[in-house]
DNA sequence: AGACGCATGTCACCATCGTGTCACGGCGTG
DNA sequence: CACGCCGTGACACGATGGTGACATGCGTCT
């Protein structure tokens, strides 16, 4: 199955160099010409990489960057920048990105660098047993876990459950989770939350009544414990 | 999300080249040409960041900071000032000014240095740890920790007691906490305040009779010492 | 110093909101 | 067709927020 990238780019030549060689490198690809619009479409298209210029009109790269950050961890992003400041870099890392690249820049080096990214990130959801307590998933077979011993799940809960697992300890609003995990575009009311959650409870936890993992955060939502 | 600056100039010429550099960065902008007016779109629009002039008709630049300062602490401030006045500067920092710039300035350093403000205060707001004395709040988690134990706390506790934190030092009258941690638009009696400093008391203080972090300010309303 | 007045501390109470739970209908899939 | 999953609505229960009444204490004025 073909990889998606995501090319956040202004420079219509670059661009098209970019999707001429990655094209031909086997990857679907989506592109965006300003800020806002590859935000727009890192929500929509929930590509596995993206590269995103830093200068960008609309809306900064460091603030696509930021804004993708704060609501998921998973997308790999490799910055391109036209100067070469050393402080927009720590910060672009230190913010999330997972590689930088100074214009100009071979483009036989920006693909090897997006393989690396994306190899490092397969082997992260990969190796990546999200595991908590006695909880754990095996996020390649979409298998959910109880000490080891499997537990029957749904595609929804098993999704739920991996989204809290991959943000321990943080208490999430019924609409984030459920934009997180329903994705952006879906309508629904807050109860179909509280019902997986529920039957969620009834799976990992020792006993439900007394939840120790997901609890509730009266007046929030929920937050999940390690 | 676009991060939004208001801008408090009067001179025409002066705030058209900001709002063209600072739109074409990508900021939401508000403009206001004089200092009520200043203030006065401060309290409404809630910016992320305020770029304010020292010379304003109806109201300096120096009293408007102070009002916003004695109301709110979290908005970035960056003082623009004609003359180069060493004692303006050092009175504008110390009345809570994020940062200083003289006329004629540059407009790229100004949007750098805008960048910067910004960068410093979303980072403080986003660490997720508020940390005073033997009480701390995590952020993320919603929980409130005494000597890093956790303390049972509704949301409404949380959120008074995350104001106090994040102010430390400040007296604050019962209408202005009503204002800040319930809303603007919050409708309810002064005992409810009062009410809330004793629950909070009861939980974080040692001897909640001889309260030492959260202290009554007779006749004026409370202040959290660090 | 004493007394008065006002601001604050405290308590109990209740309306309201938030959450857990259940049962049911629709929809897609085997 | 039958089954399982998903999502919704209804309902009950408990926590919580907010209010008023009352007690207490501080400051001030005489």
């Amino acid at each position: 199955m073909a990889e998606t990238i995501l090319l956040v780019e202004d420079d219509p030549s670059i661009l098209r160099g970019l999707q001429m060689n990655l094209g031909l490198e086997g990857f679907r690809l989506v592109a965006a010409h300003d800020g806002e619009e590859g935000l727009k479409l890192a929500r929509t298209h929930k590509p596995d990489l993206i590269v995103l210029d830093l200068m960008l009109p609309k809306m900064s790269g460091m603030d696509v960057l930021r804004a993708i950050r704060a609501e998921d961890h998973d997308t790999s992003i490799v910055i391109l920048s036209s100067k070469d400041q050393e402080g927009e870099k720590v910060l672009a890392l230190s913010l999330g990105a997972d590689d930088y690249m100074t214009k100009p820049f071979g483009v036989a080096e920006l693909v090897a660098r997006i393989r690396a990214s994306l190899r490092r990130r397969r082997r992260n959801v990969r190796s990546g047993e999200l595991s908590v307590g006695r909880v754990s998933l095996d996020v390649e077979g979409r298998r959910m876990l109880q000490d080891g011993r499997e537990v029957e799940s749904t595609a929804r809960e098993f999704d739920l459950l991996k989204f809290f697992l991959s943000h321990p300890g943080v208490a999430f609003s019924r609409e984030q989770l459920m934009q997180q995990v329903w994705g952006p575009d879906h309508f629904g009311t807050a109860r179909t939350i509280d019902n997986f959650v529920a039957r969620l409870r009834q799976k990992i936890e020792e006993d439900s009544e007394d939840p120790k993992y997901i609890e509730t955060v009266r007046g929030i939502g929920y937050r999940f414990n390690p």
